[in-house]
DNA sequence: TGTGCTAACAAACGGTACTTAGCATACCGT
DNA sequence: ACGGTATGCTAAGTACCGTTTGTTAGCACA
């Protein structure tokens, strides 16, 4: 047997396309157009084979959906949980919350865009199950504030409106955020997360 | 002749639809599912009529998309040159600058929805002319930027990424903003100038 | 009364979307 | 050498979409 094969086949003839780039594809085509925009016979196009072969690789069209959201989703809540475990002064725990959100959106903008503008398009269970993980997100973060406000290291009069207001301006990233443009994802993450405690009053 | 009819055709029997009914319908349909996620049959439905009487009231399904985007970015401009004329001093201009393009999002929410979601999806030449007109807003906001770190009375190290997080932490007020929630559209956007200012380092 | 306009309708067209079925071919382990 | 698995293809099915066409019903006005 091969000693050390990986996983990925890559031929030695011919040259063949597997669920990992069928979903790179989509990723790319529907961050571009929206999933509603983008037929699948531009992603087969995009990897140079005909529509129906794209169901070697894949269930649906709404199943390509369903996996970048979700695990996009259940991405954002473990970078939560690893940013903040061990940390206990709100303003810290803010700034990292915060710094590991700006960063995703700038290193992986396709499947925030895609999150952000294609969740209504899910089928049901999956869009509820979605909404809820977000909301999961966005009650966390509110809380650091609050805990922050509590502890009189942090100011704001409505910690909803100042989750709000940071959750977005981090997610927005991924529409302007360019790898080859002035700035690097982590500068641009520390300018964020330093954004996100002046609007909510570190002192 | 009757001495005081008004333009809208409203008949006794007959319950008819215009241009702006069918304008209304669109942008509410376009802002939930997206221009894409939309059909006509949905439109017509919402309106109850049949899809063919809607090209009595438009040209095109294009033609609507067209007309949501360019009103809107319109009314974009024009708010923000009322907002900021007369006034000199950089982090006043800001304040009122972002006040209104906030208010309009939390006023205006299912067209800011419509345009920052479908602008994608307009035939060329629209596409290109919308992209120049935002570009403008998203130039004048950072040139007042400029100018208040040039006088001192702003801090930020780059105006171009304070100027990004402040429009588009407005511009996603129209995402979660509700009219029956516990903040006024106004309160809002006096909350949302104030995050502004401490994004860019005012004293 | 009659004429023209507006706006509704049904029917149909051409196009395209997602998906399934059936089949051919290359690779791989035995 | 051989059978199984994986991957591609063509053809076709089913559904729906945006749009056009031709027609009809009511209203305004002369």
């Amino acid at each position: 047997m091969a000693p050390a094969d990986l996983g990925t086949a890559s031929s030695d003839t011919r040259t063949t396309v597997n669920s990992t780039a069928v979903l790179d594809a989509a990723m790319t085509l529907f961050a571009q157009r929206g999933y509603h925009g983008t037929a699948l016979s531009q992603v087969a196009e995009a990897l140079g084979i005909r529509t129906p072969s794209l169901y070697n690789h894949m269930r649906s069209k709404q199943e390509l959906l369903q996996r970048i959201v979700s695990d996009t989703t259940e991405g954002v809540l473990e970078d939560f949980r690893l940013a903040v475990e061990g940390v206990a002064d709100p303003v810290e725990r803010l700034r990292r919350a915060t710094r590991v959100y700006a960063l995703r959106h700038a290193t992986h903008r396709r499947e925030a865009l895609i999150v952000n503008r294609d969740t209504t398009s899910l089928d049901e269970p999956a869009r509820s199950e979605q909404q809820e993980l977000r909301r999961r997100h966005e009650h966390a973060l509110r809380g650091i504030i609050t805990e922050g406000v509590a502890a009189g290291t942090l100011n704001v009069d409505s910690p909803a409106l100042a989750s709000f207001a940071i959750r977005e301006m981090c997610v927005s990233i991924a529409r302007w955020f360019r790898e080859d443009g002035p700035f690097t994802a982590e500068q641009v993450a520390d300018q964020y997360s330093g954004f996100a405690l002046q609007i909510a009053g570190a002192r």
